[in-house]
This record gives C-alpha cells, structure tokens and sequence, in this order.
DNA sequence: ATGAAAGCGCTAACAG
DNA sequence: CTGTTAGCGCTTTCAT
C-alpha cells in the first residue's frame, strides 16, 4: 500500500460564525423563545397572532435558523432517522428495496443510515463490533427505529434487538417473536415462474434453491411445488437442488443437477436468485448446454442486469419498491406508537420475458 | 396499487423500561455524575482512583447503560457521523468505494448516513427536498461533515455546503473551492487501458467518453491521448464519441463511432465507464459486431459483474477501496480541525485480463 | 481525587 | 394569544 500524494493546505476547516439559536430568532422577533418555538414547529394546538407569526418567520428567514438536531431530540426524544440494516449494498436483488425504502423516507422527511452489515467485517472481532454499532445507533438514541432488511435468520443480532422491544420491522424476512414484517408474495413469484415455464410447453422442470435457513427461501420452494403439482407435472428429485445464495452457489447448484440427472435432465431450471441464476448461466454455458435451446432459465427477481447476461435472463418482477416503501411507513408507524402489523404486499407479480426461456426442443406431446 | 393484506397485531410497540442515565449510575456507585462521566470516556486529563472507577463500571454495567447521544452532542457538538452522499447505490462503479467508506468508518467508530441522491426523487419538488434534506443533515448538527462522492459538478448544492465551511470532502471530483478532495489517478488509469491495447498490438483505437462535465471524465481523456500520443498512434476524430454515463450512452457512443468512421473502423475500443461499456457490448452485439474478434473493448473501473457479460470484460482495476477508506479518514481529519488536503491516492492499478480484449484480427506490422 | 454548578438549545406544562 | 419556568442527559470549568 503506496504512500499516497497529499497536498496540505491553506485554511483550516473550521466553521465559520455560531449558527443562530432559536434565542436569537426570538430576540430579533421580540418575543420569547418559545413562541418562536410554536411558530417554527406550526404547533396546531396553539393559536399565534398572524402579525407575530410574520415577524418570527422573517427573523429565522433573516438569520438562517436551522433547528439544532440534538437539542430537539434530547427534548422531544425523536431523531426522525431510522436505521436500514441490509447484508450489502452490492446485491441487484436490494436495490429496489433499498431505493423504495429512501423514497418515502425522503418524502416523509425522514432521515435514513445506512448499515451495511458485511462492511463492519467478517474477521473474529467483526461480530463484536457489529453489536457494538448496533447498540450504538439503536440503544443510544440515534434513530428512531430500525429496518432489517435480508437478515440471515441466524443473527442474534435480530433476536438481542427484539428483546430490547425497540421499534424494529422486518422486510422480506419473518421471524418468530417479531411482530413486524413487510413482505413480497414469494409463493406466488414462484408460481408465476413455473406457470410461465409451463405454457412454454415444459413439463421436466427443475429448481436452483438457495439459503435454505431463509424463509423466503422456503416459500419459493413450495411455490415451486404448489404450481408444478397444480400443472400435474412431477418433480424429480435429481431435479432439486439448494446452495448458498450467490453466483458461485448457482454453478453448484446446476452441476449438481445435471451430474445427477444423468440422461435425464429437465428442459428447464427455475432459480430461487438471480444472481444464482447468473452463475447457472456462466455452468451452463462452460458445460456447453446451450440457453435456452437445452435449456430454459427463470430468475426470481428482476434487475438491469438480466439484460447484459447472455442469453438475457427471462425473470419474475417483484413489487420491491413497494415493499420498501411499505417498510418504511410501517416503521414510522411503530416508532409512533401505532400497532404491530404483518404485511403483505399485494402488487403486481409479472414474468419479464428475456432470451433464456423458450419452448422446449422437442415439444412433448 | 393493490390495497395490502395487513394483519394489525398483538402488542404496541412502546419502549420497556426507561433506560439508565448517567445519574442512574452515579447514584449506585455513590458518585457525582461528572465523576461517573470521567470515567465513561476514561477522560485523560483527570485521575480516578482504581476502586472508584472499578464501582462506576460495575454500576454501568449492571444498569446496561448507555450514553444519550443527543444529550451528548448537544454537549460536544460532535455526532461521530458522517454524511455520504452518493447518485444512487446501484452503480457497480460505486461499490467499492463505498464499501472503503464503510470499512473505514466501523473501525473508528463513525456512522455513516448514506444519502442516495437519486432517491430524493427527479420531479420538480425533488431539488429543494434535495436541498431541504442537505440542510437538515448538514446544518441542524447531525452530522460532523460530509462525503460526496461522484457528484456532478452542476451540483449547485455543494457550492451552497461550501459556502458554510462545513467539512466537506470530495471523492472522485475535484471542484475549484472545494478544498479537500481524494481522487485516484484516472490519467494513470485510462494510460493503463491504452498501454494494454497497444500491447496486444492496436494501433487504431476509439475511444468512448462519458459525462464531460465531471472532470474526471476529461482526466480519462488525457490520459488516453496522452498514451496514444506515446505510443506514436492517431487519435482518429470519428473514433472519439462522449455522451452520458449510462448503458444508453454506451450504446449511443460506439453507434456514433461506427457510423462515423465508415469503412475505418477502429480495431479497440477504450470505454471510460463500466456501465457505458456494458452498453457498448450490447450496441455491438446489435450490429453484429464481434468482440474481441471484430473489435477489442477495455472498460474503466473493475466490478464482478464484468464476468456476466458475453464476452468478459477486460478492465482496468482501480485503487477504490483505498480511495474510500482514505476519504472517511480525511473527513474526520477535517472535521478534528487537520488542515485541509488533496490526496491522490497512489495504489495498484493494474489489467483485469478477461475476454474481451485480443489482438487485431488483421494485425499490423 | 471528587463534587457542585452551570449550561448546550430546545420544547412543553402551566400561568396569565 | 404570549411569557415563565423547568428540565431532557450530558460534559466541563471551577472549587475543594
């Protein structure tokens, strides 16, 4: 690691003036602090005459009077921040939650820290430090409340946070003992993707799994089953197989399928990730099966992506934007003091048609 | 927009037991507060006798306290936070950097708020709320300054931040009046490209350029002609196309450029973005166009997903995570009151070797 | 080595 | 309709 070119320089970085108090802004006004307080908030329970509200107004205008954060929040014990906690912030699979989710913190004037939880580190002190920034954000006051978005059902981290009964919401993930979630109907992603398969005219059809501990994981396995048993199609057991939740996962998965399946493969793979389904492509395409013409390939989940791999992947849209937006609001909502509740998002489920899903070659008849 | 399935629950979600304050555990050692407090932050400048602090850590250990971070920061005018404002998470040019960030700020025990520009919206409301947002994190005490990384230079906000000499530190972009910047070596780094392509023997190569405003945009360009003017190549004006930094503008640029140069078509391409490359990619395979057979293509910037493209992308690898890391650090510098700096940051930047990239079919002699 | 006292900037009863 | 008062939880002189 090189020595790197620094240019010291003239002026410190100092502020500048003393940011203007609420004090001040009543001085200027000629009233007390908390009028002005009254005015600057608009506190609907108190009635202000129009003439002071205007001279309060134009002296916090005059000014430049910006609320201090801390002060009001060691007073009104509200930061308006929630804390967003997701696995990485490199996964296609999030970004839309993670967009959905600052949209409406952004339209609700919420404010939202990003935690990502595999950049505190993976090293033997990484755990500790991770409960330590939790414990910081969360019991220290700094947010409001917290959404945990893609946890892996084996963090204690979850479970420690629920005992401490901090206003804590779930997305895309359920757990026992914590009473708020937002979820995506994974079940009928699923379908949706075996259905699609099916008026393809394939009927051998099989299932690229992945992070069996996630429910989300279990869902679209039984989405999977529930369509293919409706469509009276059998699911060979050499046709199922469940890795790790990432690229190199998915190329394990789809050799394992198809070193077992012997002369016997399916004509097609629905895949439980997308970035799983990346890494089948990349197995299939070094095996030498060809997609879709051997092959066909559906993802669960719809990113940019699937446009840049080759051949484009067909996928299943999941209303993401909306879950995160739903997350949000729901954790406002807790945070002030409304009940519990368990959502399910009811938005459009739709097969993005791309170039990896076809017919199969000999059409079964 | 489907009404969701909501299941209102069990419990409130109201807080438990207030949590202990520092009086709390003053109280149960038999201490002051202030003395308490000194031994919290093992405060240097003051001795504390061993049994005495042995009573106040106990007693904050058996209440579980924790310090109120508003009560704190109204105190110390610090936060320990920092703002990182980005276009938007889902730019596999920004990963790594923000990752370094990230990194960087757990080990030193900083928080990080992750603003995502785009989030804030694009209609016509969403500049103020933009600029309303700014002004809450940065001017209302939330945080002890700010990191914006790739912002585009028409960004009338960050002159607004600097006019308030917040601690501002700038990643990838240098601004005049911006005095504190972290940027890698873009020159070195389109050189690089360059030299790689002459090395498999081009001699006619295109170059696409993105975002002209940025000046590392017009950095990426010097260096390419640069290393072309050392490598005693031409730089063909119909081989040389700019537009936007997306995938569209990849496209765009090599449509340019094939329609322009006729029946003299450049041998390589050099794309200054990644994502603009993934475009090209596209743009080319349209045409029928084959790479690396037809035409070489080298991107700027490396990130996994240059594996999922058909062909792989070769890439110049760039010191990013350094660049990250070194910017949160010089923003708590700054922010301590360190003197301002320009940090070129001096790291590897080395060939990611992949398939796109072979030499000219015809190759010259 | 420890305690007493003051105050950061704001809001929320309570008076008037 | 507006002012007075008190205090959120913490740190920091200043005494002792």
């Amino acid at each position: 690691m090189g020595r790197e070119r620094t240019k010291p320089a003239a002026r410190r970085g100092g502020h500048t003036r003393r940011a203007a108090t609420i004090q001040d802004v009543a001085k200027l006004a000629h009233v007390d602090a908390s009028t002005a307080s009254r005015v600057l908030r608009d506190d609907p329970r108190q009635k202000v005459r129009e003439a002071t509200r205007e001279r309060i107004l134009d002296a916090a205008r005059v000014l430049d009077y910006r609320p201090n954060a801390a002060a009001q929040s060691l007073r009104t014990r509200r930061t308006d921040t929630f804390a967003l906690v997701i696995p990485t912030i490199d996964n296609p699979g999030f970004v839309d939650v993670v967009r959905g989710i600052q949209m409406e913190a952004a339209e609700r004037e919420k404010l939202v820290v990003v935690v990502e939880a595999e950049a505190i580190g993976a090293d033997e002190h990484a755990l500790s430090r991770r409960e330590e920034l939790f414990a910081r954000l969360v019991l220290d006051g700094r947010v409001d409340g917290m959404i945990v978005a893609f946890a892996t059902p084996e963090d204690r981290l979850i479970a420690r946070l629920a005992e401490r009964s901090l206003p804590l919401v779930l997305v895309n993930r359920r757990l026992a003992n914590i009473p708020n979630w937002v979820a995506v109907d994974d079940v009928k992603g699923a379908e949706v993707a075996v259905e699609h398969l099916v008026s393809l005219g394939h009927e051998r059809i099989g299932f690229l799994g992945f992070g069996q501990l996630a429910d989300t994981a279990q869902r679209r396995e039984q989405g999977f089953r529930g369509a293919m048993a409706a469509a009276k199609l059998d699911v060979h057991p050499a046709w199922v197989a469940s890795t790790d939740p990432s690229k190199d996962g998915g190329r394990r998965a789809v050799a394992e399928i198809l070193d077992a399946s012997g002369g016997d493969p399916p004509t097609a793979l629905f895949s439980a990730s997308l970035v799983g389904a990346i890494g089948a492509l990349a197995e299939l395409h070094e095996r030498g099966v060809t997609v879709p013409e051997s092959v066909s390939l559906v993802a669960f989940n719809d990113h940019e992506i699937a446009n840049d791999t080759s051949p484009p992947l067909t996928t299943v849209r999941l209303p993401n934007v909306q879950m995160g937006r739903q997350a949000m609001r729901l954790a406002i909502d807790v945070a002030d003091g409304g009940d519990n509740s368990e959502i399910m998002i009811d938005g459009p489920i739709e097969v993005v048609q791309r170039a990896s899903t076809a017919p199969p070659r000999r059409s079964p008849n």
